[in-house]
DNA sequence: CAGAATGTTGAGTTGAATATCAACACCATT
DNA sequence: AATGGTGTTGATATTCAACTCAACATTCTG
């Protein structure tokens, strides 16, 4: 159910009829990484070039972030660059949520505004 | 109000009348390492290397991370590791959240529990 | 099948983060 | 004034993520 980074990027860039090296080329990065990283045979990329890629895909940054396991500059800055954020987050783990709790806080947040 | 993190760490240090060669052996690190980072001429050290100087110096992690605006590898996995979390967290950085909203969504937990 | 396009692999590179080492300076006590 | 404990500084080392490069393999298309 959950595919790897590498496979998800594979079957976007197919979907898609772009090959290897017209996506390194527009990402900027040589071709034999993308391989790579289609092949699970390295991580995924850094965070800017994850979006640079969704980007040029045309498909969600946030998926394939997610996909990625990582944090972007910008969800990174979010969190440490304010007190209260950072005093949530250290809540948020020290209580280990479930899902179903993300999902109810998702609904707080739609809430606020 | 904003002390840096060198200068918490020096004043916590010194409240507990430990020298820097005391912290830095049982840190496991350099001290000259810790004179550099107490004086702001070295960025704050690693997540891990921040958790062990809190414990040693029996002091909060959490208020010696959120000083040193960096990331533990807990909170990191705490957000990367749920996919609810992550959209959560999508939200959030799109929204740019202020420190009153931040703090409503602590409320907001609590009431989860 | 030929040639071009595309994909794969192993080894090496680079820059930033995270430190270490050696030398020296300061200060208090004996 | 020497010793011992402490702090500072400049140069250097280590590690790791994030790539590149060159060579080769596979697949597509006419």
């Amino acid at each position: 159910m959950n595919q790897s980074f590498g496979q998800l990027l594979k079957s976007v860039r197919r979907e898609k009829g772009i090959s290897q090296r017209d996506l390194a080329d527009q990402v900027g990065v040589d071709f034999s990484y993308i391989s790579k990283i289609e092949n699970d045979r390295m991580p995924p990329p850094a965070a800017d070039t994850i979006l640079k890629i969704a980007n040029i895909l045309g498909m969600s940054e946030d998926i394939l972030l997610a996909n990625s396991k990582k944090i972007s500059t910008d969800m990174s800055n979010a969190i440490t660059s304010s007190q209260s954020a950072i005093k949530f987050m250290n809540e948020v783990r020290h209580m280990g949520l479930s899902d179903t709790e993300w999902d109810q806080l998702t609904q707080s947040l739609k809430k606020l505004r």
